[in-house]
DNA sequence: GAATTTATAGAACGTTCGTTCTTTTTTGTC
DNA sequence: GACAAAAAAGAACGAACGTTCTATAAATTC
């Protein structure tokens, strides 16, 4: 493989900030070939269309994501520790990844929701396995003793899924800096309701 | 006033629902004339300019949301009973008004995070006056004794926020006929959380 | 019902869109 | 270094974009 794929990533790393801004849909062509300095048509060679262009921001996004979010976290010890530093890496990897409009894949999901085809299953499938990723990781907790065996996985996901939304929603919206504590005052609480020794409340 | 604001209305009803699909950014005055069945330029005159005409959907979608979510509460008795009915309102509002793309409003949240401007700001605004609104109705929760009055209620705000987007990205991405319920099933757990009489658990 | 204001339509503008060509430059191979 | 392959640029396309004009139609006023 020559140097095409080498620009295809630099390429594929401004669309994914640009992106973070404008949505995916607001992707044209044109910026971004602006953005990296390229014409149109040698930018345009490498995807063939733009659907082709939107599908391989979102795989480049998941990839940044798990790679900034999950992987860092898998030195933590299994259990209740590594769900922690996944929620907390979660919270502030769009900051981390210089990504300052949030992440591309939330705003996705609410782009796309209404408009059916090859993008939104992309991003559903993305948020899909991601989401029973977490839910692994909540089960590996009850694996542990971090969590009683009666904890409703899959409600824990759904829980902590929306604790990040909203904390995503106040920091980029309101630019609430409170909101990161928020959110993991939130989790501590969830996960203290979950917990097996009776240290509830 | 004539039939211009008549008109103009027919637009905003016609605008707010394109919007639920295509984002508030993705609409354009050639596809809601044709929607609406105007002329592109007979559309426009009503606003004067696109971005007018997005700030004139954000307000629509802002008064639809009230007049959805909060107004058949009001009829609900004050403190929890009213506070759960915004809640329930608030999950399904979308499907309600006939929004088949999910709420405008959470939507352009995210498409305008990385676009400061006036839209943004309005936005903004909106989702800030509703949180308020939020936290007024938990707050009347304490006073009515359903909540201990050390309720933190900026962060019970903050959770319902949470799990309402989580149910609303469940339903709209997965078309997960659960998320109601997964949401209210958190909300009353956190409700019975900071419940005064000892009901915990 | 004529006059006047208001609302809508129609045509056209410059720009940008996604896309397709052809041509030039760069890269990798012998 | 010549040669083939790959990558990038350049020019151009029809369509849609937001916007501005002018003209027609409708509603309101007298």
């Amino acid at each position: 493989m020559g140097k095409g794929e080498e620009t295809r990533q630099t390429i594929l790393d401004s669309a994914v900030a640009l992106a973070s801004q404008v949505g995916i849909s607001g992707l044209s062509v044109g910026s971004l070939a602006e953005k990296t300095g390229m014409s149109k048509s040698g930018l345009f060679a490498h995807f063939g269309s733009k659907e082709e262009m939107q599908l391989a921001v979102v795989r480049a996004t998941q990839e940044l994501f798990l790679e900034t979010v999950m992987r860092p976290a898998l030195r933590e010890k299994r259990g209740l520790p590594r769900l922690r530093a996944i929620v907390a890496n979660w919270l502030v990897w769009a900051r981390r990844s210089r990504l300052p409009g949030g992440c591309p894949l939330a705003a996705a999901a609410h782009e796309f929701d209404g408009q059916p085809g090859p993008v939104r299953d992309e991003v559903s499938h993305a948020l899909g396995l991601w989401r029973r990723a977490l839910a692994d990781a909540i089960g590996k907790c009850v694996e542990a003793g971090d969590l009683r065996p009666d904890t409703p996985v899959e409600q824990v996901a759904f829980e902590i899924n929306g604790l990040v939304l909203a904390c995503l929603q106040d920091s980029q919206l309101f630019q609430d800096p409170e909101s990161e504590q928020r959110a993991m005052t939130a989790f501590d609480r969830l996960m203290s309701h979950h917990a097996p020794n009776p240290a509830k409340e």
